[in-house]
DNA sequence: TTCTGGAACGTTACCGCTAACATTGCGGCA
DNA sequence: TGCCGCAATGTTAGCGGTAACGTTCCAGAA
């Protein structure tokens, strides 16, 4: 039974009901060692009794510590930072944090007014899906002197920890591996244009230009990428070059869509042209043909994120630090 | 500059700076006309000079209200959800409220565990995405005394505000639909098997038997469902029913699934085997052939949710409700 | 001139919890 | 017996805001 005016059961209550002092209940329910075995189990049966539910605000203001770290990411719809997410959310939930989750749109802009709101939330860290960010963003991160982790790419100059992978060095890699398996006349596509795909797009050109192939063959957008939108942009390129053999997508959505496209052209894929998505998402392996792709490990991002950040929040110093997650081709019937 | 322990900086640094008191500060910032026009000024001007950060836990716990608002969601890597949330935090935001994310992992017991973790936050609301709960969660919210809106399906009892559709109805229809397209060994193939997809199954049970068909080509699995899982089903199926001349799939994934693994068996669809799938997923009407399915107003179930979420906090009195938002059968070339 | 009311700003107390520093009491040892 | 040390519990003082009620002051009505 509650008996303050906010009508919630608080410390005070269970404490007058048990006939100790708040602070014996508080410690009762936090390091149950330091307080007497009878006594703690009257306090936890007390509470139990009264369905006490703790107030993380009060504690957070008078501790200053809140067990929640925020995490922003692009996109909720997009499933390559659902896996991201699982991995950071597993390996932060252990340790006693709560993540809450912001979504940026690919916007700095948009990070920026997502820091500032839960600076003043109060989270003890962030975990980032990027390493670009506004001169406003990083000023309110170094000033508030949290942990950070900037994830998926790397960076030659991170704010804290920073776990990701060589978005260039996939990309020519992908492009390597289309040339190695004898297709001379491909073509990119991308669409969002974010840093990342600008990476992978200079990857597959360093790539080319190794092997003085011609990189004319790329065609790219501003829009979201999805289904639909792959299927237009290899319509797009088909017209103009005709002779294209092989397409790497800057991403499985395009990918597929293009592959679609191909079907309805009645194109044989990878006889008349050859496919290659980015990421290793599910639906890659369970098309028909399947395709190949540049699998990412996101998965172990999150996880490696959740494991630094845990280290920096229970002490470990800021020292920025960088971790090269790899990656891996997965060749499929598309090439 | 930070004057206290925390090194943060508070409305009673900007006061100093100023040379008035920290209510008036704390005023200028939430009521200006509250406060003279050049006092107002000069409080604003210390505020961005000092890179105030406004600290909610404690406005929070001195007011009571924290203008967060949790939002329940079984998966965050399900795009179905993506669009619920994007309505739902859309309409939120501009009433000035922020949307905290969780995710169950389709489990009530789950669902409990994140009710209690966030009134222990504070939130001022909560949106489920499911009429089922554990009964500790119903007793949980229930004594919370918060807004609750309960999404996606229909119920007889809602808790406060129920928005939705009715999936039984929908089963129906799709049900009704292939049927009228001349099908009659029509197959089901489910997963995950929650309530939703039972209510789904349900409906094509009725739509079946109301034309006296059978219903025993039925596949199901408590797996989560994925495109692998929808080849596979569709192969069981296949197998066990080599007649079948049509599949209505619980979910999109799984038809797309289908779809691939037609492919691969070189069936024609729709002329050997027609496939149907539900909730309108981008991908339904990128494939090749473009998938029939039901299409579900997510995005709309989220706008409503917000908007009867915030006159509910905004004082409207807890009248439990109903708000059925329909959907639409979108016949492709699948069928 | 005096009184009144409201605009503008201030004081006090408290939201619920925890850090830091008491205090108490009891067993063990010289 | 007296003292020490430690385990177990208590007191005090905030954390950074906001609600509620006070105070001041000045314009305008009586």
């Amino acid at each position: 039974m509650p008996r303050r005016s906010s009508g919630r059961v608080t410390l005070q209550d269970i404490a007058e009901r048990v006939g100790v002092s708040k602070i014996t209940v508080s410690r009762a329910l936090r390091e149950p060692h330091r307080v007497s075995e009878t006594l703690r189990l009257r306090i936890e049966e007390a509470a139990e009794a009264l369905d006490y539910i703790p107030n993380l605000q009060a504690g957070a203001l008078s501790s200053g510590r809140s067990l929640s770290v925020a995490l922003l990411v692009p996109s909720i719809s997009n499933s390559v930072f659902s896996e991201v997410q699982r991995g950071v959310d597993e390996g932060l939930r252990e340790a006693g944090y709560q993540v809450l989750m912001g979504h940026t749109g690919y916007s700095i802009l948009e990070e920026e007014r997502l820091i500032d709101t839960f600076l003043a939330y109060g989270v003890d860290a962030f975990v980032l899906s990027s390493t670009r960010h506004t001169d406003y963003a990083r000023r309110l991160l170094s000033r508030a002197r949290l942990p950070v982790v900037e994830t998926m790419e790397l960076t030659d100059t991170p704010l804290d920890v920073n776990v990701g992978l060589d978005q260039r060095a996939a990309g020519r890699a992908i492009g390597e591996a289309l040339i190695d398996a004898g297709y001379r006349r491909i073509g990119f596509c991308g669409a969002r244009l974010d840093y990342r795909v600008q990476q992978r797009l200079a990857g597959w050109e360093d790539a080319l230009k190794a092997r003085g192939l011609s990189t004319q063959r790329c065609q790219t957008t501003p829009r979201p990428s999805s289904y639909r939108l792959g299927g237009d942009l290899l319509s797009a390129m088909l017209e103009r070059w005709p002779d294209m053999d092989a397409v790497f997508c800057c991403n499985d959505d395009l990918a597929a869509g293009a592959l679609f496209e191909c079907q309805r052209r009645r194109l044989d894929v990878p006889g008349q042209l050859a496919l290659a998505g980015f990421n290793g998402l599910d639906i890659t392996d369970a098309t028909c043909p399947a395709l190949t792709t540049v699998i990412t490990p996101r998965r172990l991002i999150g996880e490696q994120a959740a494991r630094l950040l845990i280290e920096r929040l229970q002490g470990a110093p800021h020292v920025p630090s960088r971790h090269d997650m790899g990656f891996e081709i997965a060749l499929r019937h598309s090439t």
